[in-house]
DNA sequence: GTCCCCGCTATTGTATACATTAAGTATTCA
DNA sequence: TGAATACTTAATGTATACAATAGCGGGGAC
């Protein structure tokens, strides 16, 4: 083994993992295709059992499904399929945000969730907002609802909530990118981050209901936006996870 | 290689998984417990190999949890972090149930989820129920909760709450095994069995909130079951999964 | 006597060889 | 000529050998 260059820095496992997600969301590999271990031994550098372990691991995580006489192909994923992971994944923020807001949360843990809002008000004062901007917004907003999912401070719903999200088209702050030239898009932020102001101000009041109200409309707002998006194609290669949605003739 | 005994009904990464998830439920390793995969080899027969595809999935299913330094040790769990799956899991099949309404159901649907009702109706005749009957209950009420997720018609919704339940302790009907020789155990059964009958009329009827209401108050009953259970352990044998709760000193 | 360091051992992470099975192709028979 | 069967091949499933690392114990020095 002169040639294969080994990076000890990380496991091979948690390579071929990433190696492997990639190429699913970027669109290498196609939904439906089977997937290869000897290919994928040779696009990783790891060797096969490193390899299968990564794949066992994104048969668990959702992008894969294993193929009854051996091996695993790419999952393919319907429109309904991907809103109906993001009203999901809403269902159980509100139900992080209802136990938050029940179980009582002090003004320091609240303090990073305000600074969020803060720094997302700052973005959205550009009218149009930049590509770049968009960028930062994306991470803002994953980082809110990861905060907010802590808040909770039940490590099953944390972790079930992390699964949910696994799939990264239920990521609801992905698919406005697909539209961020659209003239609803900039009203949808807005929208969303009132949404982000209403929970934690009903987080703060203990009024478990109303938190975890906003939350499911936060993921119903997601829907419709996901919706739009896909009515407006153009901009679809801003999301590579929507290479995972099923062609036209599923 | 001429004593060990191959199987070749079934893989030999299913075969040890199960083999796995039976000594971790029956108690054989404690929480807490690091697990050596030598000794897996052992008591499973499959190779090292398959041990560890069985492993990694085992820690996705969460009975399992990775050790930073390597290897895997046995989840140990609140009383805390069990009501909370059973909530949980209550939430996500309340938007089954909710699916099921708004999406509509034919009645040659809903016929087997009446037959399943009609036969726990049956079992609850008798007074007190005895640990056979009990034991049918378990069956006829999974499968009822089954039945109803499938009806969302929403595979990533029935994914995940497969994978609510997959943790086994978060299966309500469990729980109430624990108590089958106390006074509110009948009582208990006898009002989730109105649920059933409730959230059948509410899909019936296309009353999407009704049905989805409904379900939750379901798990919170399950809750109020568990309670009720821990503050009276002496049944608790009848209940493997519970070796996983974590012990008085946490 | 205690603390630190070195080396050993046991266990995991990785690679690869072997077994088995499924799919594709060619050949033969009807 | 078409269909069925057998053979070949390429893939996955399994087992095991090898490498690296972390934890532990002993010994030495301060």
């Amino acid at each position: 083994m002169a040639e294969r260059e080994v990076d000890r820095s990380v496991s091979q496992t948690v390579k071929a993992q990433l190696a492997l997600r990639d190429q699913l969301l970027s669109g290498s590999l196609r939904p439906g295709e089977r997937i290869s271990e000897l290919q994928a031994v040779e696009t990783t550098g790891a060797s096969r059992t490193p390899v299968r372990m990564a794949l066992v691991r994104l048969e668990e995580e959702g992008l894969l499904e294993a193929i009854p006489s051996g091996g695993f192909m790419v999952k393919a994923f319907s429109e309904r399929d991907i809103s109906d992971s993001i009203e999901l994944r809403g269902t159980l923020e509100g139900l992080a945000a209802r136990f938050a807001a029940e179980r009582g949360v002090s003004a320091r843990e609240l303090e990073p969730l305000k600074e969020c809002l803060s720094a997302i008000d700052e973005l959205l004062r550009q009218v149009p907002i930049s590509v770049d901007a968009f960028s930062s917004y994306v991470t803002l907003n994953a980082r809110f609802h990861a905060l907010l999912t802590e808040l909770s401070r039940s490590p099953p719903l944390i972790r079930q909530i992390d699964r949910a999200s696994a799939l990264p088209f239920a990521s609801p702050s992905g698919f406005v990118m697909a539209q961020s030239a659209l003239p609803e898009a900039q009203q949808i932020l807005i929208i969303g981050q009132e949404h982000h102001r209403v929970v934690i101000d009903a987080i703060e009041n203990r009024e478990g209901a109303r938190a975890e109200a906003v939350m499911r409309e936060h993921a119903r707002l997601a829907v419709r936006n996901l919706r739009l998006a896909l009515r407006n194609r153009t901009h679809l290669d801003l999301l590579p996870a929507l290479a995972l949605i099923k062609t036209a003739t599923d």
